[in-house]
DNA sequence: TTTCGTTCGTATAGTCTCCGAACGATGGCG
DNA sequence: CGCCATCGTTCGGAGACTATACGAACGAAA
């Protein structure tokens, strides 16, 4: 076993390369990623022993012998679940981006206990975990999304927006009727909604960008050099909490005027004020991580092009290098399953990062 | 030429393990890198060869024979340059991390010509490089620590202590008497200071902190997992244009109540306000990015201890996840060269990350 | 003072993976 | 129907690491 798996890190090249790019063929996978044709071939027909990619039928048309694109194959996927205020869901995510299936349960679900709503979201999961029986697919593992601050062993501290404080996520297979050695991870939604943003998203193109979701609350995820921030605690993100009017009203945290008491979904406040408290906010974010771009997201993007458009001007206005590089503001494309589709993602970046731990099928093995 | 380099690598992290952990025998530099003590050798051979790395006597006193420590050695150095408000200055760090020679010019350059200001740096440049002649180093590179922002070509928008504006720094070498082909680059000086924590201060035990460095003005510099946060135009930590007071008083920068205007080192502030507005910066920093520590530089540092107690409790009570993890806030052991040793640290990192780039010395080499 | 046991560092053979070059495969084009 | 551009495979060789064995050096104990 090598300290450095180079065979590892090329296989995941390889395949991180179709997953971003679409499907190839062999020497055109050798030429962008730099390695020969015949490594690429022996990588190429690893991962199809894997079924973590499919070879098309050869296409001519141009001069020469006919490339077989390989693309990267639908049947092998991940699970993704949501804990939200208003809902639960799950849905399945293959490798190559498309949601398989998608189950929710519509409710209220503030001052609801917790163990009724993980009952709920055990529904939703059988129902998911049954149509990647049905269709005979490899599931990779899963993540679960939920509004409010959790550490990366599951521990629950607050959700202010369910009203649950100290709710212990830990080890959740059994209690969402999974079998024991089913990976699973449990992280803040906003955290996840900016992972869907960087793999399916606009940050696609950009490697650090602040995505910020509105919705009851408001959370977001910073993305640095194509990371996720999650922060020593796994605590980042909580950009509902800056304060944006020490003189504004109290918030659920306890302080005053933070954003989201400004932006939060049910809040009625005009648009103008609502710029205005997003400028303040970036501002901020602007000046200590200069990203890219900031995305809106939930409920953010939903509303008019304007705020967009009112908060990048303040920003360009407002900030110290506005005047040479102003920060774009983008609205978000993805819809409300941003967060639901990122904790799917979490799985399949893991078999990304490593296709290894996808077994090798022995029929499809090469002798 | 392999895509991925593996003797690279491991060099770079055999030369690595040695600059953190100090002086060790090839046995448990095996052991604790996880590499074969064959491998070992052969790499400590090559980094012999380099002059990176020298033998010393073995010593025994423990049962078997006795080993022999290797220890980075001092013979492979950079340099870092600074150019303040108030001075002037030129230091040659070696790979061990010890200051081989200093120079410096006090002086008044606010309003000065940058021509002006670039020549007192020739003068302190040439003696600090006469210095590394002298005693036969070999210097890998040198970055310069400026003031404002900067972009990573060199390019510097404005420095608002130096009153400098769109000031071209691009390939400095000429102006500084160096040859053309050294390497040199210019960064912030809050980032540079926050890399010369990172890897001589309180920060070798932390992977994500932010650094924030007082004087005239207030920097900071964010490190996320080990990484300096340099943003996507080099503006990244300029947190001392973070509101904390939006009806304070007007900034050099143009809003009004800005960090820098309450703490900046030429402000007549009590401690108890200058507290109150660490903590408000601070808790937005928090809820971004939940980093391990706040590490306080430059005059934050030499003031009270206090002061870092103070906002640690006002961080406490006041960041939402502070009941549970509270951040700790610390003061820099660093004094005023932080900056200096971080823009010779840049190099040294470059050769870290690559020892191959520094020659193998013809006499050394064996056959 | 001799012998044993322990630990350090080196030498050698084997394995993994990549690269380079040559070669067969395939199909457009004249 | 032959030419040729491109695709993908085969095969030998090189680089780097691992495992194992071995010599070197020294303390401890008889």
């Amino acid at each position: 076993m090598g300290l450095l798996d180079v065979r590892r890190h090329h296989l995941s090249l390889v395949l991180d390369h179709l997953v971003r790019s679409g499907p190839r063929s062999r020497a055109a996978l050798a030429q962008e990623t730099g390695l020969t044709k015949a490594t690429v071939s022996a990588l190429v027909a690893d991962l199809l022993a894997r079924q973590l990619v499919e070879e098309r039928e050869p296409v001519g048309g141009r001069i020469g012998r006919p490339a077989t694109d390989i693309a990267v194959s639908h049947t092998v996927v991940a699970l993704g679940l949501q804990v939200d205020a208003d809902r639960v869901a799950a849905c399945v995510l293959d490798i190559a981006g498309d949601i398989r299936s998608r189950h929710s349960r519509g409710g209220d679900h503030r001052d609801a206990e917790p163990a009724t709503v993980l009952e709920l979201l055990r529904e939703v999961t059988a129902e998911a975990m049954a149509d990647i029986e049905a269709a005979d697919l490899w599931c990779a593992g899963g993540a679960l999304a939920v509004p409010g601050l959790v550490d990366e062993t599951g521990e629950l501290f607050v959700a202010a927006n369910l009203h649950w404080l100290d709710v212990d996520l830990t080890a959740p297979q059994s209690r969402l009727g999974l079998p024991p050695s089913f990976p699973i991870v449990v992280d803040n939604e906003a955290n996840l909604a900016a992972l869907a943003e960087l793999r399916h998203g606009l940050g696609r193109d950009l490697t650090s960008f602040v995505y910020v979701s509105g919705g009851v609350g408001v959370g977001a995820g910073a993305v640095i050099d194509g990371r996720i921030v999650r922060g020593a605690n796994g605590f980042a993100g909580e950009l509902g909490h800056v304060v944006v009017d020490p003189s504004g009203v109290r918030c659920a945290c306890g302080t005053r005027g933070c954003l989201e008491t400004v932006v939060g979904a049910r809040r009625r406040t005009s648009s103008a004020r609502r710029a205005d408290a997003l400028a303040a906010a970036f501002r901020n974010v602007v000046h200590l991580l200069d990203p890219e771009a900031v995305i809106l997201g939930g409920s953010l993007a939903a509303g008019d092009e304007e705020i967009a458009d009112a908060v990048a001007e303040r920003l360009r206005e407002t900030t110290l290098g506005g005047r040479w590089r102003p920060c774009p503001v983008l609205g978000s494309a993805l819809g409300p399953d941003a967060a639901l589709i990122g904790a799917a993602t979490v799985a399949i970046d893991d078999v990304i990062a490593d296709p290894t731990t996808v077994p090798v099928d022995p029929l499809t093995q090469t002798a």
